[in-house]
Order: structure tokens, then C-alpha cells, then sequence
RNA sequence: GGAGAGAUUCCCGAGUGGUCAAAGGGGGCAGACUGUAAAUCUGUUGGCUUAGCCUUCGAAGGUUCAAAUCCUUCUCUCUCCA
């Protein structure tokens, strides 16, 4: 097999392929030029979108050249695959907005050159696509009977389907076909749920260039508890450090189960596949896996200096030691303290609860810690007595998180 | 266009005049056990100035001492018919 197959394959990337020994073959004829879609419903990526990112560049090392389709174009209509239920329909405005944003969260992941990495919007095309005459020239390749036998689409015959969502795999096809025509696009690779789309996508380029393409998905990745992967209790785990912190992030990666490690660290950084698989070595310390994980994927993500801080801020909360001014950090008003800080106010204030009503269950439960102590009283307040010589105190609110208050 | 069914707290889903901040499950949070893991068990899960008060059951009105529950109108969704 080609090389490039074999690393996506040693890695756990591959899932389905149209044809595995006809694009080994093609590959190694030369570079060859594959896309990867990704519709810009939000501002910021989050890690399940990174999948096939991390295999674009693997790809790329092995001398092929990716194209990141920014899908500007279909993300006005909405991929129903997956998805019970139609997604809010977005402004344009809105959608070339966050078009740029993932493109530069993007390019920073990708850095693209132009030529061997290259980024696309399929707004090009399909925003100005005439519908007659669509219609006339792909239309006419698509059986409605071969759709609906499709699972995405059989899943929403039970809750609806808009005419609007139905044509979704038509404009997804018509990219690929457009990519062909455009990049010499031979190959799409996407998450499995796009499967439908890619293989639609294919058989168009076949009936109208007769052209031999390819596809291949990856799995859709998840926890070995089958939970969806990358998703926290606030929601998915966003690239954008606005939505979710270096720390958490870095907690996140931290704090996988056991026998996720060794998949995840060959899925989501680039540590060669030995040593990969000889940190999840039965006999190692998990949790030096685990810490490898977090910083290396917290360093492709945001950087290596952020990584150092989230791993110095994670070793000063859970280890004793490590540097505490990389802790989550928020500034308090000295004066508050003074006066006495009801507990509850000082837990809201800190970010570590929502509401004081969560904050007193808190409290209640036993979960709160101020400073070395476990504070059980709600009414009592804190007082400046509870800071150390430098004015700051560290808060605890259950086992894993922590705020470090500073006083000004 | 016609006939039905439905919209409940983060999600699913009970509830058809007071005992309802609303069963049950999921998820979340906390505690025990641990390894910042998983599994398990226990508690908890609208907000607040917390023995009390305020807001919530698609929206707006109305009936009633009292409504998620009854009536009217509206919005949206689904099913069947044309």
C-alpha cells in the first residue's frame, strides 16, 4: 500500500474507501490532490472538525496537496447528515464572517502555501449557479429512489424533511465535480457521515467527466464510553481560546479515559507512531501518556507557550509545586475581602459557579475549598485573613477545578 | 384548502383545576472509592434578600379563591385527505 495509506491507516484514520488499491495506485503515481470540506456554521472550529485536518497534513507530508474547502455555498442550506433536525439557517453576512475566522484558525493549523495547501469557498460557485440550468446538467445524474435509500436521509423521514436540505448532497457533489474540473481534484476525504455525500459526489464525476475519483472517510470519533468525542460539559471543545481555554483544553486531553490514550495520541499529534504506542504501553504510567497528550495537542492547537502554561497551571492546582500564576486567574477587589466576602458571592465571582444557588449546593455538598480549607458554612464570610502574604487565595470547587483569586 | 395530533424545566418524556418548581430517564454537578481515569454507589439538579419570595410548562388574552391543566385568539410542528 502507499506510504501516505499506510500512516493514515497505522494512525486509525481509515474507515471507508471507495477503493483502496485504485488510490494506492494513483498515489503512487504522484501528488494527488484531495479536499476536505467544512461548512463555516460557527465562528470557531471545534476538535471534531479536526479529524480530517490532522490527516490533511499527513497526506501532505507525503507530498499530496489538500485543498480546505470552505463551504460558504452549501452552509446556506445545511447538511442534514447526522442531524435530526434542520439547522438555523444563517445570514450571509454571518457565514463569510466565520468563513474567515475558521480560515484562519485554519491556516494556522495548515499554514497554506498556495500550492501544496490551498483553501477554496465553494460560494465561487454555487452562489451564482443558475437553477435551470442545474438542473439540466446535474440534476438529471441523481435518482430521488437511490437518495432516499440514503441513511442520512432515511433518518429524517421520520422527522421532516425541507425540500432545501434534500438538494444538500446535490451542491456537495457539484464541489467535487467543480474541484475536479478547477484543482484536479482526485480525492475527497471527510468524516463518515459524509460517505453519502463523497460516494454521490464520485458517481457524478463519473457519468460527467468519466473520470475515476476517490473517497475516503475517517470514523467518527468517540470516547470509549460512546460518548461523542470533544465534548464537555459546556459543550464542545472549541479551538477559539475565547470559547474554551488553553487550561480546559489542556484538562480535556488530560482527564481522557485509559483506554482512549493510544488512540487519541495517534489520531491528534504528530509523535511518531512508536513512541505513541510505546507511551500507552501497558506497564508505563497512563498518566504521563495522558500529560503527553494534553501538552502536545494543546501545542498544536495554541501554541507551545500556551501548552507550558497550561501544563505548569494543571501541575500547581493537582500536583503541589508548578508555577501558580499559570492557574485560571481572576482579580478580586481587595477591599471585598475587608469587608468580609459572603462565600457564595466570592464562588460566583471567581467563575466557579453559575448562580449562588449552585454555589451553596456547593457549599453545602461539601465541594468548596478556600484556601486549605473546606468551608461548610455558607454564611460565613471570607475575610482578608484567608489570603497569603501575597494577597492571593486559591478556590476549589470539587475535585478538579480551580480559580487562583488575586487582590487588587 | 379540509380533518386530526401536538408544543412541558439542559435533552427525552409524565402530568388534564389545588397535595406542581412539576414523576421517570438521560445529561450535569457534588460526595465516597481512586490515578486529575473508567466503572460503581449516594446525594443533588430554575432563581433569589432561602422557615419566605419571584419567574417557568409555545405566545397573548380570559374563566376561577386557585391553571401546565378549562375557554378564546395567534404562532409553529407533525399525520392523514384533496
Amino acid at each position: 500500500m502507499n506510504p501516505a495509506l499506510v500512516t493514515l491507516k497505522e494512525r486509525g484514520f481509515l474507515q471507508q474507501c471507495t477503493d483502496l488499491d485504485g488510490l494506492s495506485k494513483l498515489m503512487d503515481q504522484g501528488p494527488v490532490t484531495f479536499y476536505v470540506g467544512c461548512d463555516p456554521t460557527h465562528h470557531s472550529l471545534h476538535i471534531g472538525h479536526m479529524v480530517p485536518f490532522f490527516a490533511f497534513r499527513h497526506l501532505r507530508e507525503h507530498g499530496h496537496h489538500g485543498i480546505a474547502l470552505l463551504g460558504g455555498g452549501t452552509a446556506r442550506i445545511g447538511d442534514p447528515s447526522g442531524k435530526t433536525e434542520m439547522r438555523q439557517l444563517l445570514s450571509y453576512e454571518n457565514l463569510d464572517s466565520n468563513a474567515a475566522s475558521i480560515e484562519r484558525q485554519l491556516n494556522r493549523f495548515i499554514s497554506f502555501d498556495g500550492t501544496t495547501a490551498y483553501t477554496d469557498n465553494n460560494k465561487n460557485w454555487l452562489a451564482r449557479l443558475n437553477y435551470i440550468d442545474f438542473l439540466r446538467d446535474i440534476g438529471r445524474h441523481f435518482s430521488v429512489n437511490r437518495m432516499l435509500s440514503f441513511e442520512a436521509y432515511r433518518m429524517r423521514m421520520e422527522t421532516g424533511l425541507s425540500f432545501i436540505e434534500f438538494n444538500y448532497q446535490l451542491l456537495q457533489s457539484y464541489d467535487f465535480l467543480e474541484l475536479y474540473r478547477r484543482h484536479g481534484c482526485r480525492l475527497q476525504i471527510g468524516g463518515d457521515d459524509q460517505w453519502g455525500n463523497i460516494v454521490a459526489g464520485m458517481e457524478l464525476i463519473r457519468r460527467v467527466e468519466g473520470a475515476e475519483v476517490f473517497g475516503l472517510t475517517f470514523p467518527l470519533v468517540t470516547t470509549s464510553d460512546g460518548k461523542k468525542m470533544g465534548k464537555t460539559e459546556k459543550g464542545a471543545l472549541f479551538l477559539d481560546p475565547a470559547i474554551t481555554s488553553p487550561y480546559d483544553f489542556f484538562q480535556y486531553w488530560r482527564n481522557v479515559t485509559d483506554q482512549d490514550v493510544e488512540r487519541f495520541l495517534l489520531m491528534f499529534t504528530f509523535l511518531p507512531t512508536d513512541e505513541c504506542k510505546a507511551l500507552s504501553e501497558p506497564g508505563r504510567n497512563v498518566n504521563e501518556a495522558k500529560e503527553r497528550l494534553a501538552w502536545e495537542l494543546t501545542a498544536l492547537i495554541h501554541g507551545k507557550d500556551e501548552a507550558d502554561k497550561a501544563l505548569a497551571g494543571a501541575k500547581a492546582a493537582f500536583g503541589g509545586g508548578g508555577d501558580r500564576s499559570a492557574m485560571p486567574t481572576v482579580s478580586l477587589p481587595r477591599s471585598k475581602f475587608d469587608a468580609g466576602y459572603p462565600v457564595l458571592d466570592l464562588f460566583v465571582d471567581a467563575g466557579l459557579s453559575s448562580s449562588k444557588s449552585e454555589a451553596r449546593r456547593l457549599v453545602q455538598q461539601g465541594g468548596a475549598t478556600v484556601g486549605a480549607d473546606i468551608w461548610a458554612d455558607e454564611k460565613t464570610p471570607v475575610g482578608s485573613s484567608a489570603l497569603d502574604e501575597d494577597g492571593e487565595l486559591i478556590l476549589r470547587a470539587g475535585k478538579k477545578r480551580y480559580a487562583r483569586v488575586v487582590t487588587g
